[in-house]
DNA sequence: GGTAACCTGAACATCATTGTTTGAGTAGTC
DNA sequence: GACTACTCAAACAATGATGTTCAGGTTACC
């Protein structure tokens, strides 16, 4: 046989550990980026040996909760049909990077330090891309407004969605509301100035 | 004669010291507010011990450097005259409050473990009330939409105005760009929708 | 039910940072 | 030009985090 033997099943208590602990990780790294390994083994509800048993260092953690959170908000994108009308879209897309984002957060801050610029850079512009996509949609069909750069109004898509969240922490929001407020807020910034976007005026 | 006494006046160097103390520690925290008082020291040009010479502990300095903060964006923003044109009032605290976040950004994360949350929340709260008598002067023109909240409305100024700063220092903007494309970002969250600014409609 | 895989707390070495002390040197101030 | 406030590097103790080792104790699995 090639040498892509697995190394044997894992232990069923021993995934569930590593995966009890990717989860914790993601909690409070989401919450502090800073947070020490003995809390999150304590998190985990799990020795502090254990931890350094699943994971050589804190790189080596911080990078399995990266991936981790990189596929959930892939999966979640993903769902997004492009193909539909501009503005469904649009809202969908808010909608759902709105989800990733409100809950991997911080855990950027977490990342930054172990991971090389080009792998955030990499897994940071996926996510851009769809956004991207949906904008250079609304520019080709008129209804977006073009003044602005496509950079710039990214940035702000994702400005606006990073405020919800703190505002939520801060708690003078809700989720709620925030589902409903964003994607007329991200709209406000992308319809063209001095033009209604109803077809009646002219 | 009273006891306030001002224990004779300091040395000039002294002062001199204690002033370029804070003003590296106003670089370097904005830069990165987990920057060592080793580091801080040595951007001022001055040995660890003078520091610690000049302030008890690393809150004292914090604390310290916030307050410079503070009064130099207190003093930006006074400069704005509220009681003109609405959309020029605006612009203008737009850019002063970009002038002030461009440069404290990352400051208050430093200070946050160390002042108190009234502390913060008043420092934090003198600037917000200035934007706020704009909107809310807007609103009573009826030249600002009211379907989102004030706190909302807000909320998103400053977040555009983050963004701007985040680009910045990813150099996918430079600083003229930013202060021409600001304001009419802003414009574009306050606009009421569906209805363009112009007189000329109706 | 036996075996190996896994978990555990306790203890240890290492490292970085904070804050302090000392003792001698330097430079403002009068 | 002398006094003294101030500065400095080096060395110190204290803390807290990281990562490792060890010697049992469980528990999944066949």
């Amino acid at each position: 046989m090639p040498e892509v033997q697995k190394e044997r099943t894992k232990r069923a208590d021993a995934v569930r550990n590593k995966d009890a602990i990717i989860d914790a990780a993601l909690t409070r790294l989401s919450d502090n980026p800073g947070a020490s390994m003995a809390e999150i083994a304590r998190v985990a509800g799990v020795g502090r040996v254990t931890l350094y048993g699943h994971f050589a260092d804190r790189k080596d953690l911080v990078g399995a909760v990266f991936e981790r959170a990189m596929d959930r908000a892939e999966a979640e994108l993903a769902a997004v049909d492009i193909e539909q009308d501009t503005w469904n879209s649009l809202q969908e897309i808010v909608q759902s990077s709105w989800r990733v984002l409100h809950q991997f957060n911080a855990l950027l801050a977490a990342a930054e330090p172990y991971l090389s610029a080009d792998q955030i850079r990499a897994h940071h512009d996926k996510p851009l891309a769809r956004v991207v996509s949906v904008l250079e949609k609304g520019r080709s069909e008129g209804i977006f407004r073009t003044d602005h750069s496509l950079t710039w109004q990214a940035a702000c898509f994702y400005a606006i969605l990073h405020s919800a969240a703190a505002e939520i922490r801060a708690e003078r929001l809700d989720e709620v509301a925030a589902a409903k407020i964003l994607p007329s807020t991200i709209r406000a910034l992308l319809v063209p100035p001095d033009l209604p976007t109803d077809k009646s005026l002219h």
